[in-house]
RNA sequence: GGGGGCGUGGUGUAGUGGUCGAACAUGUGGCCCUGUCAAGGCCAAGAUCGCGGGUUCAAAUCCCGUCGCUCCCGCCA
């Protein structure tokens, strides 16, 4: 006998079904047992009249919740059971792998453990309805991406995770033992996805790990995450970039509102909007203004940056005077960006480049890059970098590259933005931090 | 790496110098119960109050150290 989805059941009254999944209540009373059996698509009541069958009754008394079973009955219609009137009168019952007594932690109880006490439970935790949705918006998400960058002719690309020589700044690599050498793993495909622009691909987007050895104790950092990046060529500015983005992003929240929207205001209370276009951009300058205006005290070591506080009271002030959850800040000064960030022709103390907030949480970062070989190398110099390390990665621009720019975006990260969740460990299917290495 | 907060039965909390022989909820075990549905009723077991040291007649409670977790900052996606 096939399975049925237990969503599917009001269809199959009055037929004898096969149902899998997990108990998640059992009441076992003197003459009745009750089992609440939930699967991935919902949960229904199973009656068993304890006199039919004594001995499974008997098995039955004994089962833990959390138990996966599988089971047979018939479908009856009951105006009496409170569960969608429809309950399945229990024919047979087979227990394929009995859960444990007691359970680690109930995941439907009222209260919750702690979060790190669930994440060393994360599959008991990924039961729940509110988590297993969260992976089902990130797969609609991701897919949504895919087909807004295929519909525009991009090419996927997959760079090696494990690097020669520490490319951009090397402080926040992690190094491993690699036969006779050390290695390491790449905090970005940064520079692979411009040897794509070198290569002439034109457009190329990867969604893959992303390594940073940031001992970063906060609600938003992890030490391996998800990377999304894109690199487009023959771009005019940091304007096409920011142009392209948001009509991706535009896509995405169009894909996920219709296919989770519901859902999401159901279970998470956000009414997922798709977000008007173009999203809000201020330059730095204007940023600075805003806050100065708005009263927003920045510390002065920090001057040209951004920090977090900072960024969410520009994402306040952005949402209330606009109503959009996005905002791109752009035009940030050299001295807080990478080397191989554009400046600009008019005042070269700033990059074209720009950071795209949500909800005031930085999402992505993005530029225009330098793809003029002589300009290249005197701005990594001017960083203070030596020249060797990176010849491979300057030899891209000395045999014809196109000018080109792209972005970086934290998949999680985004995640807790459309979700409105609070904490990247719940966006995130397990955690990787300093101190978390397991599951 | 710097700073703040927290650590009490399996889990979530209360208790912040003596009334604590540590309370409540939930879970677990037992008994009872017209079909229950956040089931209900009765009973029981379960905690050397993170760990170590100190102050005090007296410490879950105050102090010091240590470990763990957490949030903020730094850094970033």
């Amino acid at each position: 006998m096939e399975k049925t989805p237990i969503r599917d059941l009001k269809q199959h009254v009055g037929e004898v079904v096969k149902l899998q999944g997990w108990l998640q209540t059992l009441r076992d009373q003197k003459s009745m047992q009750f089992l609440i059996l939930r699967d991935r698509t919902g949960l229904v009541q199973i009656a068993h009249w304890k006199k039919g069958n004594p001995e499974l009754a008997e098995l039955i008394s004994t089962l833990g919740t959390e138990s996966a079973l599988t089971v047979t009955g018939k479908v009856v219609e009951n105006e009496v059971v409170r569960l969608g009137g429809i309950e399945v009168q229990l024919e047979s019952l087979v227990v394929e792998n009995k859960a444990e007594i007691p359970l680690p932690f109930d995941p439907f109880a009222e209260t919750l453990p702690d979060q790190d006490y669930r994440l060393d439970w994360r599959f008991l935790d990924l039961r729940r309805e509110r988590n297993r949705l969260i992976f089902e918006v990130q797969t609609t998400l991701e897919a949504a991406m895919r087909e807004y960058w295929l519909e525009n002719g991009f090419i996927e690309m997959h760079s090696p995770k494990i690097m020669g020589a520490p490319s951009e700044s090397g402080a926040e690599l992690f190094s491993l033992k690699y036969f006779d050498t050390t290695a390491y793993l790449a905090q970005s495909p940064q520079f692979y996805k411009q040897m794509a622009m070198a290569a002439g691909y034109e457009k190329v987007f990867e969604i893959g790990p992303v390594f940073r050895a940031d001992p970063s104790f906060t609600s938003r950092h992890m030490t391996e995450f998800t990377g999304v990046d894109f690199e487009i060529s023959w771009i005019d500015s940091h304007e096409d970039v920011m142009s392209f983005a948001e009509r991706w992003l535009a896509h995405v929240y169009k894909r996920v509102q219709e296919k989770h929207g519901e859902a999401i205001k159901a279970v998470f209370n956000v009414d997922l909007q798709v977000p008007e276009l173009p999203f809000p951009r201020l330059t730095m300058a204007e940023a600075y203004q805003i806050l100065k205006d708005q009263g927003y005290k920045l510390p002065p070591e920090r001057k040209g940056d951004l920090d977090p506080g900072a960024e969410r009271a520009l994402g306040a002030y952005v949402k209330e005077k606009t109503g959009n959850d996005f905002v791109f800040v752009k035009d940030w000064p050299f001295t807080v960006r990478p080397f191989y960030h554009m400046l600009h022709e008019d005042n070269p103390t700033l990059t074209k480049s720009f950071d795209l907030l949500g909800r005031g949480l930085e999402i992505t970062t993005g530029a225009q890059r330098e793809h003029r070989y002589e300009v290249l190398k005197n701005q990594a110099l001017e960083k203070g970098l030596t020249l060797p390390p990176i010849q491979n990665y300057l030899n891209y621009f000395r045999y014809g590259c196109p000018p080109h720019g792209g972005l970086g975006l934290g998949l999680s990260r985004l995640l807790m933005v459309i979700l409105d969740l609070p904490n990247i460990r719940e966006a995130v299917y397990l955690f990787r931090g300093p101190n978390r290495l397991e599951p």
